[in-house]
RNA sequence: UGCCCGAUAGUGUAAUGGUAGCACAAACGACUCUGACUCGUUUUGUCUAGGUUCGAGUCCUAGUCGGGCAGCCA
């Protein structure tokens, strides 16, 4: 292999904190292989603070010839739906997606844990197989006769019991930070008394929130999720996964970490306001005496990109009141909106991938993500003549009827591009924004008597301004050099500009989107009311007009506009022949940013 | 006014106790049939005060600032 054919995929495995650990982990063969997980709730969509989870977990299997497994952490009945069951898997897919598709652990479709025997102990397990036809994500929800099975046990060793406290009084009881809680009254129930009580829950002969079941840890400790946390809440709710047949459903904090542990997950990341619950996790684990090596919880920093607001809950406002389109609108900052946006999924890992993995709450600057996009756009993206709001350009030393071929390029980064045809014709668009009657100094573009080149064309002159008789310019006519096409003798004459154009009999007119960043301050989150920054022009429509062979545009290829940025035809709105576009991310402008321009 | 966590250029992120690097951004320049890309140059940094040490971004102490924790949410 020569260095000029290694794949970018060749690109250094990151170093962070995680990994490091996950080296030593490695060195010393602590687990039988390295498992990781993404543990979605299934109650919205992805987004792409998720993506920063996905990119460290399914990384460090890919890098340790591990597994990540894709885990809904359904143990909320009231609040979770196959809807979204649906969307994040097909999320997660699309961002893995030749990169670590072969890590993404799923499991036989309908299994539940086995019950097994390890280390001549009994014990749960449930291993991961490849995606395919007969296999579905893992659900915690199908971990719940195992997790009342561990909850008993629990029981039994004294660890949990059965406490009637109402919700208030439970909070009551529980203190402050700074005040240490008091024991339930009903702390020292035996042993007997619990499991009759226990399973009585389960059997559904209590109203909710008429009892709970509780660890019994310590109501003085300083890390309030010890005192005494709750493990089982009643809720006479059906689960859309497990059905009708629990009325007691567990908790985040009792499922999450027995649920790794059913699956062998080694190495279990989440983010920073999970800390304090560490050793909650691990006093669970330890106290049901388990059998096989122990996952263990570690904490990185959210992602938080500016402009963007992330929290579901503050997407779900923006989608109810209408400020966008709804979960999949390009201006969201969720996966099915940056994906409809025309963003890659390879932009996406990039951008998360070089942000890094700390803990170390920061807000990362928007260019970053926008630098990661147009960095594989530039690739990626075929090129194509477009105006978006054009002027009309008449080439008067053409006859009407005349069409001169030219040769454009279509992917200029490749090594061996590739050309199509574009016609010349006596009238063109060009587009207004290259045209100044009043130039500003330093301008390039077209000027009264200048010269600027019409690209993959020639050299044109101004000569004349139309305008009608309110004074709007309604036309521009020029002369042609069509010896300075390429080939021909004059070829090589420079000017300074060169600038982009579409004829006028040989076009399609097209929606354009042109997206901009939804709020207009970096931090709408930390704002009172992130309602009153929203952009106003974060979407702006035309109607463009697009070279021919864009007509046969599909949803999922990536264009450049030449001059103008990268678009992708909208997945929901074009139609065979007659594609919708969305601006993905304009051009890097350093012209435009000139005080000459303000 | 309890406990936990954190702090390195504008932003993000590196640095077995041994020359503070990198990326983005910004500025300037080269190149250019995309004012893009690419290439080159430049600006800007270890929160504060003590201590340990030949030597501290790194270890210790105190402070400052920021974040988190009292859902029968996850």
């Amino acid at each position: 292999m020569t260095a000029e054919s290694v794949p970018p995929t060749a690109a250094p495995a990151p170093t962070d904190f995680i990994r490091t650990i996950v080296a030593a982990h490695v060195a010393e063969k602590r687990y039988s292989q390295i498992v990781t997980r993404f543990p979605p709730e299934p109650n919205g969509y992805l987004h792409i603070g998720h993506a920063k989870s996905i990119c460290l977990n399914f990384g460090i299997a890919r890098e340790n010839n591990g597994r990540c497994n894709l885990r809904f952490d359904d143990t909320n009945p009231a609040k979770e739906d196959v809807e979204f069951v649906d969307s994040i898997t097909a999320d997660v897919k699309w961002l893995i997606a030749g990169w670590a598709d072969h890590c993404l652990g799923f499991k036989p479709k309908g299994t539940h844990p086995a019950k097994v025997t390890s280390s001549g102990q009994p014990d749960y397990y449930l291993a991961a197989v490849n995606p395919g036809p007969d296999s579905e994500p893992f659900f915690a929800s199908d971990y719940f006769d195992a997790l009342y099975d561990y909850a008993l046990e629990l029981v039994r060793r004294g660890k949990a019991y059965v406490c009637d406290l109402s919700p208030k009084e439970t909070e009551a009881y529980r203190g402050a930070p700074d005040k240490p809680g008091r024991n339930s009254p009903f702390r020292h129930r035996s042993i007997a008394e619990n499991l009759d009580l226990f399973q009585r829950m389960r059997a559904g002969e209590f109203p909710d929130g008429a009892r709970t079941l509780r660890a019994k840890i310590d109501m003085a400790s300083p890390n309030v999720w010890l005192r005494d946390p709750l493990l089982y809440r009643i809720r006479h709710v059906p689960h859309y996964h497990a059905g009708d047949k629990w009325c007691v459903y567990p908790l985040y904090d009792y499922a999450h970490c027995l649920s790794d542990y059913l699956e062998g997950i080694s190495h279990s990341a989440c983010s920073l306001e999970f800390v304090p619950h560490r050793a909650l996790y691990d006093w669970i684990l330890e106290a049901l005496d388990l059998p096989r090596p122990l996952p263990r919880q570690y904490e990185f920093a959210k992602l938080v990109p500016s402009y963007m607001l992330l929290s579901k809950r503050n997407i779900l406002r923006l989608v109810q009141e209408k400020v966008v389109a709804g979960w999949d609108d390009p201006r969201l900052p969720t996966i099915s909106g940056l994906r409809r946006r025309g963003i890659p999924a390879s932009a996406i890992r990039c951008f998360v991938i070089s942000v890094g993995v700390t803990t170390f709450n920061s807000v990362t600057d928007i260019a970053v993500f926008e630098h990661a996009i147009r960095d594989e756009l530039n690739t990626l993206a075929v090129r194509r003549l477009a105006v978006l709001k054009p002027i009309k350009l008449v080439l008067t030393n053409l006859t009407p009827g005349e069409v001169i071929e030219c040769n454009a390029t279509n992917d200029p980064q490749s090594e061996t591009p590739s050309t199509r045809k574009i016609a010349l014709t006596r009238e063109v668009f060009i587009e207004s924004d290259d045209f100044a009657e009043f130039p500003p100094s330093k301008y390039f573009r077209l000027k009264p008597g200048g010269e600027v080149r019409l690209k993959y064309a020639c050299i044109i002159k101004l000569d004349e301004i139309v305008k009608d008789a309110a004074g709007a310019v309604t036309e521009l006519r020029c002369t042609a050099q069509l010896d300075t096409r390429s080939g021909q003798s004059n070829a090589d004459k420079k000017v300074k500009g060169t600038i982009h154009w579409v004829s006028v009999t040989r076009c399609l007119d097209a929606e354009v989107r042109l997206y901009d960043r939804l709020f207009t301050v970096p931090e709408p989150g930390a704002e009172e009311d992130f309602m009153k920054v929203v952009n106003p022009h974060s979407l702006d429509v035309v109607t463009a007009k697009l070279e021919t062979s864009l007509a046969g545009a599909q949803p999922g290829d990536y264009y450049q506009f030449e001059r103008l940025g990268y678009f992708t035809p909208d997945a929901k709105d074009s139609t065979p022949g007659q594609p919708v576009f969305n601006r993905t991310v304009s051009l890097k402008d350093t012209w435009t940013k000139l005080p000459a321009q303000s």
